[in-house]
DNA sequence: CGTTTTTGACCGGCGC
DNA sequence: GCGCCGGTCAAAAACG
């Protein structure tokens, strides 16, 4: 701010430096014309009296005209390098103000990528097609599943995936993986880079893959990067309606609390599935979008998780591979450099939360993006106004703001109709998500020079985590669909 | 009556 | 040492 406004009163006193220039050289001039016009009244009055009163002065007087008339020339011929001058000096300004305007772009360009830096999340999107219409998150869809099929020869049984039968039309999901990097160091680290980092993201896979090889195929990378005494944390933000977002497990809320800096209270839950999982949730409405939900999932399960479950698991496992993938960038903020290991044999649906180094886990505030990993499951682009509760009640079933949402009218019916949260509609999970194709081209384009996206998305590892993860949720959506019809 | 939610109390880490 | 704050506990209430 204070450098702005600098530039500005910069900016502003050269121009009025200009402005007085030109004023002082118009000044000059006309002093020039004046001192010029009155030399030649006087001349012709005086010429004029002296042939009537003298005619012996005509001499003197041509004389007196012949050098005023040299002093004359003399005086535009100064006034003409003065000009010529005048007109190099303000190049020099115009060139010094352009390089200024230059330095002060590039320097917010600088500090733009800087703040990029800190704000390092991933952001990996399910949208709905049939929001918008539009090419590119379906084309990248089209081309993990036209690649996994063709050319990847599949361990996996993903036998609710049809390549013939599956369009991406009738899929009506898509997936986009963004990565907000330090473009400039990336395009400077180009070559050596991408070397690196595609050896190095290489090497520790195969590492996990040989401890970590899931039965369905899907590998996480997540344990390398958690330090210890820390649980590993994920924060899903997706638009839901509903109190809690469906996850495909079975949650027991145990607590609620009205963190600072956010006047929606936070829900506390943990995994019920089965007795003694140590998995937990926090779920909490972001302050910004109140439409948006904020879970932070923390831990890991020690059971076999529903389809449901599973498909969440395996996307926070395609995000944890990213995040493996990045840390190994020396320009990552993420500061993992321990192991956590697991005894879960099924699935590792291990998240992660790069945190602070100095920061207690405690201390993660789940709306601060900046803070680690983030499943965006928004569309950014078409962020409602802001829309917050009165903070007359810690519940958000008393609040009488206007803005009520169906997620807290159907809280309390949801919770009464049924005996687990995860009877909630899966639709729920991801049916307000929506499409973002102009970021997602825009994305494209300034990520051509992306090692990361590029990495990732050649990763057929990557791409069989996420294609386990939309056919879990397109079986679960189907599972739903029978199920509510039926109901209904 | 069993299960789940609510909510005030409590605990422990952290900063001052 | 004290207060703040995030997280958890557990008794009471609500619900099916």
């Amino acid at each position: 701010m204070g450098r702005e406004e600098e530039s500005k009163n910069m900016e502003i006193n050269l121009s009025l430096k200009i402005d007085s220039d030109d004023d002082e050289q118009g000044e000059e001039v006309e002093d020039h014309d004046q001192v010029k016009a009155d030399d030649e009244k006087e001349e012709v009055h005086e010429a004029t009296a002296g042939e009537i009163e003298d005619d012996s002065s005509v001499i003197q007087l041509s004389l007196q005209d012949n050098t005023k008339t040299k002093e004359l020339s003399a005086l535009e011929m100064e006034m003409e390098s003065m000009k010529e001058e005048n007109k190099v000096l303000r190049k020099v300004v115009e060139q010094t103000m352009k390089d200024y305007y230059d330095l002060q772009t590039k320097f917010s360009v600088i500090q733009e990528n800087n703040i990029k830096r800190k704000d390092h999340t991933l952001s990996l999107s399910l949208q709905d097609n049939n929001a918008t219409s539009g090419e590119g998150p379906s084309r990248l869809i089209h081309e993990i599943f036209s690649e996994k099929f063709e050319r990847t020869p599949s361990p996996l049984p993903l036998n609710n995936i049809d390549h013939d039968s599956i369009s991406e039309s009738d899929l009506g999901l898509s997936l986009r993986l963004q990565t907000r990097t330090c473009e400039k160091d990336i395009e400077e680290n180009k070559e050596a880079g991408k070397r690196e980092q595609l050896a190095s993201f290489e090497t520790v896979q195969n590492k996990f893959q040989r401890v970590h090889e899931l039965p369905a195929g899907i590998t996480t990378h997540a344990a390398a990067y958690t330090p210890p005494n820390r649980k590993a944390r994920v924060s899903v933000r997706a638009r839901c309606e509903t109190a809690t977002m469906n996850d495909g497990c079975q949650w027991r809320k145990y607590g609620q609390k009205i963190a600072k800096g956010n006047p929606c209270p936070r829900a506390y839950y943990r995994c019920t599935v089965a007795t003694g999982c140590p998995v937990r949730k926090q779920v909490q409405r972001c302050i910004d979008d109140m439409s948006i939900l904020i879970t932070t999932y923390e831990g890991t399960h020690n059971h076999p998780l529903p389809v449901g479950a599973t498909a969440m698991a395996s996307t926070a496992s395609a995000a944890t591979s990213f995040m493996l993938l990045d840390s190994s960038n020396p320009n990552s903020d993420y500061g993992y450099t321990t192991q956590q290991t697991f005894n879960n044999p099924y699935i590792n649906n291990t998240f992660h939360h790069p945190l602070n180094q100095s920061s207690n886990i405690r201390n993660i505030n789940p709306n601060d993006p900046s803070q680690g990993i983030v499943l965006d499951l928004t569309n950014n682009n078409n962020l409602h106004e802001p829309r917050r509760f009165s903070t007359a009640g810690s519940s958000s079933s008393t609040s009488t703001d206007q803005h009520n949402f169906s997620w807290m009218q159907n809280k309390y019916n949801q919770q009464s109709s049924t005996s687990s949260s995860a009877n909630i509609a899966m639709n729920s999970f991801y049916k307000p998500l929506e499409i973002h194709d102009r970021s997602w081209k825009r994305d494209q384009e300034s990520n051509n020079n992306n090692n990361n996206v590029t990495a990732i998305a050649s990763d057929p590892k990557f791409r069989l985590a996420v294609a386990a993860a939309i056919s879990s949720l397109m079986n679960k959506e189907s599972n739903n669909t029978t199920t509510n019809g039926s109901n209904n």
